[in-house]
This record gives C-alpha cells, structure tokens and sequence, in this order.
DNA sequence: GTCGGTATCTGAATAGTGTTCAGATTATGG
DNA sequence: CCATAATCTGAACACTATTCAGATACCGAC
C-alpha cells in the first residue's frame, strides 16, 4: 500500500527552517534508535538530533518522550499486520491444506517479526505503549486475520466447533508467548517449529466425538 | 580478645555507618520502586536514597543501574516459583482431578503474579535481566513443577502421550503470552479462565486413539 | 589495646537526560 | 502586503548515571 506520505502541506518539504513532516520523521528516527538501544535507554535529544532539529521542537507534536515512544508503537503494530497480511497473501486457496499453512505461516510470520528485531517487540508488549481501547479487537486487522484463518480451518474441517471456540485465544496467546520466551532466552529458537507442531495437535482436540467428556 | 567488639560479626546487621547487608536492602528498594514507577524510570538516586545511602555507594555492589535492575529479575523469579511451590502444595493427591487442579492452578498463579503487579511482571520478561543459560531450564524450578504436573496428568489418563510431548511448550507459551496480552490491555481480564478452558480442551488432543492422522 | 590495612561509604564533579519557556524565524490567510 | 499563527531555537532547570579522590568504620595481627 501507500506509505504515510506528506499531505499536511500542499507544496514540497523544506529543507531549511521548516521540515515539513517532522512528526512522522520523529516517529521514524525513534523506531531506529530503538531498535538499536532498546525502548529504554532511549533518548529524545538523540532522535531529535538524528533528525536534525533542537530537542524543544519534539514537544510541539507529543507532550512527552513517552508519548512519542507510544507512536512509535502504534507505527509497529500496524508493520506486523501489513507484513501478516502479505504473508497470508502469498498462500492463496480454500483446501484445508492451504488452511493450515497460512494457519502456521501467521504465527510464524508474528515469532521471525519479533525474533528479528527483539527491542521493537518489547517496545509493543513492555508496557511502552498504551491501549486506547482495552481488550477491543473489533478493527484489529491482526486478529481479524486470525479469526479468518480459523474460520477457515473450521470449514475445512480441520478443527472441531469445540476447539473453535478457543481458537483466537489458544493460539495468539500461544505464540504470543513463545515469542517472549524465545526472545528473551528461556527457549531456544528451535522452539517455535515445536509449538506450531503442538499447535497443530492441540486444535485437532474434540474432532472425531471425542468423547471423554 | 576484648569482649567489647567482638561478637558483631557476621550475625547482627549495623545502623551507624556500615550498613550490613546493603546488597540485599538495594534489591528491596529497587524492586518496590519498580512496583511504582516500572523498569523504566528507575532512579537509581532514588533507590540509594530510600535506603539511606549515597548514591555511589551502589557501584560497591553493582557496576551499574542495569545489573542491579537484573538482580531484581532474578528475585523475582525465585519469588515467583516459591509462589507456584505454595499453590501446589495446597492441592496433595493423586487423582486425575487433583491432577488437573494442580495444572490449572499453576497457570493462574502465574497469571496472578502478572496481573497483581504488572511492573515487577515487566521486568521480568520486558527485557531488563540478562538470562544466564540461555534456553535451559534444567535446574528451574517452575519448570519442573510444570513437569511434574504434566507427568501426572498423563499417569492419570488426563492427556495422551502425542499431547503430553508438547506439554511444556504449550502450556508455558500460552499462559505467559496470556498475561502479557492482559496485563498490556490487549485482552481483557476474564480471558484467562477461558484460556485454561481452552488449554484443557487441548491438552486432551490425541486422546482415544483420535484416529485422524 | 594499638596499628595498619581493607572494605565501605561519602561528596563533589562530569556529562547527559527530559522538560519548560521566552523569543526568533518562517509560512499562511485575509 | 501585513498581521497572525505555526514552527523551531537557545538557554535554563532539575534530574539522571557514573566516576573518583578521600573520609570513615571495621578487621585481624601484633
């Protein structure tokens, strides 16, 4: 899709005095050095520096540092969900094979995301940034990707009504976890095949009537 | 021998100008201001001042704010398997419905701790200590409680061999992505009963000889 | 008991931080 | 074209982590 592009102004960015976008050029600068030093040990006069401007100017366009860093959260989880959503886009098909390969490539996709750039991870779950709407994923494109992938399991017959019911729930938490774990180092990388594999047998329970209740 | 000064060793913490047992009371401080203030914002003036100490009085004990930051973690952690040891020894016997108690108690034990004091969870895995052994649990004693659990779920018939094989993973993933995802806003509160539902469903995955390859 | 050595802690200093605010600079609407 | 608003600067303030020379209290040995 397009990028943020420059629509404040009408005519092209200065390069002098005014910058032109300087928030999203803040937000950008921020995502960088976080990567590099992690969400704390962020300074702002070093963003403001690496974009060239005096350390006042941040606060014309977020009240605070924290606020600033919570932007730049916003930014990353909208990058996760383009990137899901590319990922999803390159195993097209309604088999219940292709079902359960963009089942697994969606979580792979959330774990290689987090395992990549683990500073950008724990800037989205450390507590850096704050949720505008607890627990409201009505419009999060991330889970409604997901919710879409079980659906699609369940219509293939893959999973169980039963198991259904948890799908969202088991597996983001899930993966959601592993990340973390793996990430900061209470498991190996190799872990994450292992879960997908457990993943799998997991949402297969209560096929077959089960039966034990 | 003069008796005057002799038997203050090593027992009896002092007031005057020796504090005792520094290391461990800037531990305490640390870890209750990161209850308040979280892992970022730490001050570490702020620790050596609850103490009662100047501030470079740290470095005797700790090279810098991150390792003593570390430390906390690592309190933590053992804080949190005494916790789990607690909870389970509440629930003694050997049936497959103590079994299962056993299980879905260690999970909400874990979630409490997470929930009840965010900052202290956020430090935990937001990044801040630095894992020693990298990806191995032996000789962690959450870890072998988990085990143990599952152990016993399978002795009593609760889950399957196929399933028992990914017990570990699935449940620790799941319940720590759970309270990361609660604890950040994403999902809310009375998700996580709904997750140990779901984690029971699933764990009986592969139980009577469930055909379906 | 006294003395020397050592571990422990202080005080001051340095460099860097987030944040505020009066004012300089530039762009824009009337 | 000018007044007004938007944008950014520079200096200042209080605070931070960290270093280091030196003061203080303890310890074991004489």
């Amino acid at each position: 899709m397009s990028i943020t592009n420059v629509v404040r102004r009408k005519r092209v960015a200065r390069e002098n005095y005014h910058h032109g976008d300087l928030e999203a050029a803040l937000i950008d600068a921020a995502l960088d050095l976080v990567r590099q030093t992690g969400p704390d040990h962020l300074s702002l006069r070093a963003v403001a520096q690496q974009v060239g401007v005096s350390p006042s100017a941040v606060y014309h366009y977020f009240p605070d540092k924290d606020s600033l860093i919570s932007r730049v959260g916003d930014k990353l989880f909208i990058d996760l969900a383009n990137m899901q959503r590319e990922a999803l886009a390159q195993i097209p098909g309604i088999s219940a094979r292709a079902a359960k390969l963009r089942y697994r490539e969606l979580g792979r996709t959330y774990f290689r995301w987090a395992n990549k750039e683990p500073n950008l991870f724990r800037l989205m779950f450390g507590g850096f940034c704050k949720i505008e709407r607890e627990g409201d994923h009505q419009g999060n494109d991330a889970f409604l990707m997901l919710t879409k992938c079980l659906d699609d399991l369940l219509d293939t017959g893959v999973i169980s009504k039963s198991m259904r019911k948890y799908g969202e729930l088991l597996s983001w938490t899930a993966v959601q976890g592993a990340s973390t774990l793996i990430v900061e180092g209470h498991l190996p990388e190799a872990a994450f095949e292992d879960l997908l594999d457990g993943l799998d047998l997991a949402m297969r329970a209560g096929n077959m009537r089960a039966g034990s209740k």
